[in-house]
DNA sequence: TAAGCGTGGTA
DNA sequence: TTACCAAGCTT
């Protein structure tokens, strides 16, 4: 199968199949010439790394009722994008959100740059997302190379060098299939490809507008595609966090540093979460349990003490009882807080 | 180049 | 229960 055909049965797939989704322009409206707003497009992008479409569609609602444009986010308080970004994950995503929409606004007039060069330029915009907005916003026939297509193209060519040292490989063949003319509905196609029908487990083979020249469906073993190298096994780290209130019944909680896990994050005052760590202090109060949570490279077993009628340290950020949102918090945060909200006198709903 | 960086769903 | 996986970027 020709290059060109192979474009344009994808093509043919996706208008037929295109979800709906949040971000994404109705098939009516593509017909009618109607262009994504850059600024949905790069939010939902910058969302959606690593994270799945069916997490974010209530996190990218909720920016965008709160910040409908890039310069209202621009203007946002730090704290608030971070609290709205709670839960989401890989935080270091809203700090370079709140960066770029800063950029943009400031050095572009408040309208992003339409090729996908220059918005490699932009922080947290990397190579992946300048090529989808460039695409998707802009109709540049740039290259999306996601985990998505990585697997569609390794079974297609049945590449047997194992990722990430292949990535460079896979990137050439998904070049040499990309398509001039409808560069936004093809890089979406292709994803959408990847994430519905060339899925990592059970392919759907059978209904692939690719099978015909797919070398991985014609040997039988797409499922064994990409070839990876093993990942190293996760270490358990171990330590303690503190679920303190005033006597004004204030909650006790600190800023984490920028840099770093949960960087910018408020949570629960403690020790560090590295090996050997010492045990928590008298004054850390009353252990009432543990909690464990797995990050990206380590499962963390974390005990957990409540204190009553605590002397918060300077640095600490005190939150008033109504003022605390649960949701504000990351998640490992919010179940340290779960085991010991019984421990207070918490009848009020705290969402 | 490799490590650091979250979370929730799935088998 | 454990391990893998998802529309990756930064240092």
């Amino acid at each position: 199968m020709k290059q060109n055909d192979m474009a344009s049965a994808l093509l043919d797939w996706y208008d037929r199949h295109a979800r709906t989704l949040p971000w994404r322009v109705s098939p009516a409206d593509r017909l009618a010439g109607v262009r994504p707003d850059p600024y949905r497009v790069w939010l939902s992008e910058i969302m959606l790394q690593q994270t799945t479409v069916t997490t974010v569609k209530p996190y990218f609602e909720r920016f965008l009722s709160i910040w409908p444009t890039v310069n209202d986010l621009a203007g946002a308080q730090d704290d608030a994008v971070f609290a709205e970004w709670a839960g989401l994950g890989y935080y270091a995503r809203a700090r370079n959100l709140v960066k770029c929409a800063r950029v943009v606004a400031r050095d572009h007039g408040g309208v992003f740059p339409v090729t996908s060069k220059a918005l490699l330029d932009l922080p947290g915009i990397g190579p992946y997302t300048a090529a989808a907005v460039g695409a998707i916003a802009f109709d540049e026939p740039a290259t999306v190379l996601d985990g998505n297509v990585e697997r569609v193209m390794s079974r297609l060519f049945r590449v047997e060098m194992p990722l990430p040292a292949s990535k460079e490989s896979l990137r050439k063949h998904a070049s040499d299939l990309t398509p001039q003319a409808r560069a936004g509905d093809y890089a979406q196609a292709v994803m959408d490809l990847g994430a519905t029908i060339c899925t990592p487990r059970s392919p759907a083979c059978g209904i692939c507008p690719w099978s015909a020249p797919c070398l991985a469906r014609a040997a039988g073993d797409a499922d064994s595609y990409p070839r990876k190298t093993p990942k190293k096994p996760k270490p358990v780290r171990r330590g303690h966090v503190s679920v303190a209130q005033t006597e004004m019944g204030e909650w006790v909680l600190e800023k984490r540093p920028e840099k770093g896990l949960l960087g910018g994050m408020l949570g629960w005052p403690g020790s560090g979460w590295a090996e050997g760590e010492p045990d928590a202090p008298e004054q850390a109060g009353v252990r009432v349990g543990q909690v464990t949570h797995t990050f990206t490279h380590f499962h963390l077993v974390l005990d957990v003490h409540v204190k009553k009628n605590a002397k918060p340290p300077a640095d600490a950020r005190l939150v008033a009882k109504h003022d605390f949102r649960r949701s504000d918090i990351p998640t490992v945060m919010r179940k340290a807080f779960d085991l010991a909200r019984a421990s207070f006198d918490t009848e009020e709903k705290v969402q």
